[in-house]
DNA sequence: CGGTGCATTGATCAGAATCAATGATCGTGG
DNA sequence: CCACGATCATTGATTCTGATCAATGCACCG
């Protein structure tokens, strides 16, 4: 989920975030909204030039979801990928009795449909307000061998996401209920320190049920897990449904299973 | 998992071999190794000509293992890459306090190590007696700039990694334990197709406990669900370890949850 | 207000884990 | 060649974690 880490090398130039440019408004294709991008430090778009950026805004076209949108469904003809520069997503695979598993939440820079099948593997949909940026597929793969360090940075971000998958596989074969929940909010936090923000007060802004199906518990489970937390100083639940983390080194020992 | 499709081809070696921790790792006989390889068109390798074959076989060297030699250990400096020519692999993380989870299990024309970071993000060990090809890394990400047509296929390789790794991630989350040892059996089941062989009776060289790991169960599970699988006229087991698979159309529903 | 989701808490159940014993298979050495 | 030990698989008895069933609480919003 988290983009960034490079495969063969680290093609990454890490320049410095500039947090402070405004959202993109309402884009359109006559000027390049890239230029906006409060995510643009963040994303695949990192690696790219000014000549490049411009390029790819010729095919980007910009896109907002409601809570509960779907934007792409499983199975459907894999047109486009997309770069979610604003909200939450999740992604999902159901069985056919309904059964669901959250397979990753992305927001802010995070690259979806990176999947290039004919179709996709999985559902998304958005959890809250959600802004994306938008390529054709076919346009994105020309593009893609005009700018090969692209590519390379792709295999990178690729191959970082298997590294996460693997993380999660244990979570999900071999964690207790207690230490899947630690865990999640662990990694919340990780990410959010390392998009610029404060490692502590957790944003939460998925449901219960949602956090349920990425754990592989229910939300009766969730519930309770949170609240012995509470019970035992470990985390704060305050207004806006964020997470006060109290001891992040005990929190630390109980999602690895010390 | 079936780490997916094949990548690096059988290329051999030559190349004096720097042991730094494999044991019995001995090269094979120094002809063109290219000529003889079973896997090649299973492989990556089918994208390469000639002289690109001849690149990569200068670079590599075939080493083989014997059943539980450790392959590569999680956290060690990455410096090799791998394919996969015989046998099984094993891949894994471990918890602290001894938890395995089996993230998959590799074999004739997989590729070993495109999850990769300065470090191995996993460990591999070979379950039974495995030959593989070894590329230093290095070497290997030079070559990669000379071809860049190996360099999309294997953003193509990995995003099919992906996918996989979802899947998995449903099978641990959301699966029963009946549900899991079918999906495992008939994932062995297309494999085998996949390379050629037939559907059914499929091959188990690794142990209940490796299984089991696999799976996010005990080995004792894993025994009684086999056991409840020969009583419904599901499975028969058969010399050697083999498992025949007596009614696919039933499998297939159980797999999926119907 | 009252309704509609969502979260929490409680009581009970069930599936898989754990604890324990027995069987089968295989390799080794006497 | 057989006996022994070691490893792995199977089966049984019991326990326990997390699921299920059910009710209540809470917040937001028309």
């Amino acid at each position: 989920m988290a983009s960034g880490s490079g495969w063969l090398c680290w093609v990454l130039p890490m320049t410095e975030i500039r947090q402070n440019r405004a959202p993109a408004a309402n884009p359109d294709q006559d000027f390049n909204p890239c230029a906006a991008c409060t995510v643009r430090d963040l994303s695949i778009c990192q690696v790219l030039d000014e000549p490049e950026l411009q390029r790819l805004a010729e095919i980007a076209s910009n896109l907002h979801f409601s809570p509960n949108d779907p934007i792409i469904d499983e199975g459907e003809q894999a047109d486009y990928l997309f770069n979610v520069t604003g909200g939450t997503v999740r992604l999902y695979k159901l069985l056919p009795d309904g059964r669901r598993q959250i397979t990753g939440f992305l927001n802010g820079s995070d690259f979806l449909g990176i999947a290039l099948n004919e179709s996709y593997a999985y559902s998304a949909e958005a959890i809250d307000a959600v802004t994306v940026c938008r390529f054709p597929r076919r346009k994105l793969e020309m593009l893609l061998d005009e700018i090969p360090h692209l590519e390379k940075h792709l295999l990178g971000v690729s191959s970082n996401e298997l590294v996460l998958a693997q993380d999660q596989m244990v979570m999900l074969g071999r964690k207790t209920a207690k230490e899947k929940v630690v865990s999640f909010l662990l990694s919340l936090s990780r990410r959010q320190e390392a998009s610029g923000g404060k490692a502590s007060p957790v944003s939460l802004p998925m449901t219960r049920m949602d956090i349920a199906d990425y754990l592989g518990l229910t939300t009766e489970t969730v519930s309770r897990t949170f609240t012995k937390l509470k019970q035992n100083q470990l985390i704060k639940l305050v207004a806006g449904g964020d997470v006060v983390l109290r001891d992040m080194d005990a929190l630390e020992e109980i999602a690895e299973g010390f």
